[in-house]
DNA sequence: AGGGGCATGTAAAGAGTTACATGATTCT
DNA sequence: AGAATCATGTAACTCTTTACATGCCCCT
């Protein structure tokens, strides 16, 4: 079973919801930590049916094929928990920005600070994105609430774009000489 | 072309070598970054010498089939320089461990302690490892210096962990009443 | 009338993981 | 004699991205 099955189980988890929501959910909240298209979240949901884990609703609504709502089911909710239980690996392993840096010693030193300061302001951007994000959270409330997890993962997205400013702001130091 | 491809090129423009060390660095260094088995790597390489970015030179060694060393040529040091200066979208968007902080909230608070706490010493350990690798490492040298960059990178691994770290510790001060 | 958001799917290609497969050399 | 390391590949499967495809509803 899939992180993205686990993520989309999560979400249904909070509340019922169409594949469609499911997938603007992937391109926000926890899509900031795992993405994915529509075109990969539909099968899944389908596989998730199959697999009883969750339970499609019909719906009337627009468009010409069927509309489902997705509900969470007691083996999907027994599920989530179980794979929340069972040991992780470290991640990530997958840092574009960091396979670049390696090589950066290749680049002229204008085009290298550039490139550090582009990274930097995208970070930058991110960041203050996080912060209207946690104004609109508040402080994080008991552990068995969803708005706590909520927080939490915000947290992880501040922290991180902070660090990677300081780590921009670290190699400026030393791209640009005095 | 793929990170993986640049990657591969961003190693042999450091020095030439066989698919198999190549594999090997994938596992460390820059493999804390990029992580890609050997059965990704030949493959690969077989395209980037096709494209005519690498050289492969025939060696005498160990077992059944020929071993080659690989060389970065002028065209692979053109397209790496090339890829280091085209924009690149923000990452890390696949992070296992936030999209199960994302259901936290199922969990019995003892079992959430556990899983960060366990989070924590995995970054804890790395964080010792990387710190072990910059002894070894020294400061770093002047920005044109392939040293240099492999300080950056360690630098970004050493900021990320403590970032974990830090994120763990805000998550426990949380879960733990009192 | 046209654009944007809601809504659901399939197809094809590329990236990544796990397993299968072979065989030499070096160390214990 | 057996294990670890060096060394290279293929096969099968899953995951991910990009593109194709349809059509309603609401707002301007």
């Amino acid at each position: 079973m899939s992180v993205l099955r686990h993520a989309l189980l999560g979400l249904l988890a909070r509340e019922p919801m169409t594949g469609y929501q499911l997938s603007r959910a992937l391109e926000r909240t926890i899509g900031y930590f795992w993405h994915a298209n529509h075109s990969q979240v539909y099968p899944q949901l389908k596989a998730l049916s199959e697999a009883g884990l969750a339970r499609p609703e019909a719906l009337a609504g627009p468009g010409p094929r069927e509309n489902k709502r997705f509900h969470l089911s007691d083996l999907g909710r027994a599920e989530l928990r179980s794979w929340l239980s069972r040991p992780v690996k470290l991640g990530p392993d997958r840092d574009e920005f960091v396979v670049r840096v390696y090589s950066i010693w290749l680049l002229d030193p204008d085009d290298a600070v550039r490139i550090v300061t582009e990274h930097r302001q995208l970070h930058a951007d991110r960041l203050a994105e996080y912060q209207s994000i946690r104004q609109a959270l508040g402080e994080p409330t008991e552990p068995s609430d969803p708005q706590f997890a909520q927080r939490a993962t915000l947290q992880a997205g501040l922290g991180y774009s902070q660090h990677r400013i300081a780590w921009s702001d670290w190699m400026l130091d030393r791209l640009r000489p005095g």
